[in-house]
DNA sequence: GTGTTTGCAAAGTGTTTGCAATTTA
DNA sequence: TAAATTGCAAACACTTTGCAAACAC
């Protein structure tokens, strides 16, 4: 139970698991990332994140994270904003509210939700995933 | 006939019709967006067109004039990638096919997609619309 | 030790803005 | 002429990158 002795708790094996080193910043992030269950953050949003949780982490590092994390299937990224990149840390198949004035996004399972009568793609071309954002505004 | 006469084709009627002075700006742009029927066009490319016409049209007035077109009901603002705004010249209810590899858009007819099981949003929120894109991928 | 990762600051990209000059009505 | 519009260049917000120092194994 010494200090010397390092902790090897959920994010480092994940980490682990992605091909990535568990290097401090890479666990700190994964923490706030997947300690509760889905999230959805800008790399700025979670820079104030790690910050405000007395860390230090550069923005471009949280900026390379979330893409390390994409890539490795950890993350997803949604675009619903023309500026600002979301990731969500719901990899499965769902789909979203966008609150465009707050900036929010509130998960729909994938199942509550069918689409119905997408035609084929033009020649040439295959579907890689379907999109759904309901927008909605404040009453 | 004659040069002096200025032309006042559909174009300008249009713009006329949304409350916008038919600048020769304008007009061009308009020419160049409305002359074909459904059309999805960046900042940029469509600077270029229009350039490439040999229309002097800078750069700020095609973001001007795409937003002033948009807020105007004539044009509708696509949001599928995070790096570019496109604009879309059919402003009726559809949906779209997405190739992000080449910034392609194709139009999917309204009625050909449905959506169902759309869950009522969280209270104090009302849906302003819904958004298909349906990414796809060269084979 | 050796290759990976980080942080900084600089560069990049797409977009918006301030303001004088121009154009429209 | 009065008000709206344009073009330029500078400012912007978000994101990526180059490279030396720090770190993981």
């Amino acid at each position: 139970m010494g200090k010397t002795l390092r902790e090897k708790g959920k994010g480092t094996v994940k980490l682990r698991h992605a091909g990535l080193r568990p290097t401090r910043q890479r666990v700190e992030l994964a923490g706030l990332l997947f300690k509760s269950c889905d999230r959805h953050v800008t790399a700025e949003s979670l820079h104030d994140e790690v910050t405000g949780a007395g860390v230090k982490v550069s923005l471009a590092t949280v900026y390379n994270t979330l893409h390390q994390f994409t890539e490795a299937g950890l993350l997803r990224q949604v675009i619903v904003d023309a500026a600002r990149s979301y990731f969500d840390t719901n990899t499965g198949d769902h789909q979203h509210f966008f609150l465009e004035s707050e900036g929010m996004l509130i998960d729909i399972p994938g199942e509550t939700i069918a689409v119905a009568g997408v035609p084929a793609p033009p020649p040439g071309l295959s579907i890689d995933r379907v999109d759904v954002v309901v927008r909605v505004r404040r009453t």
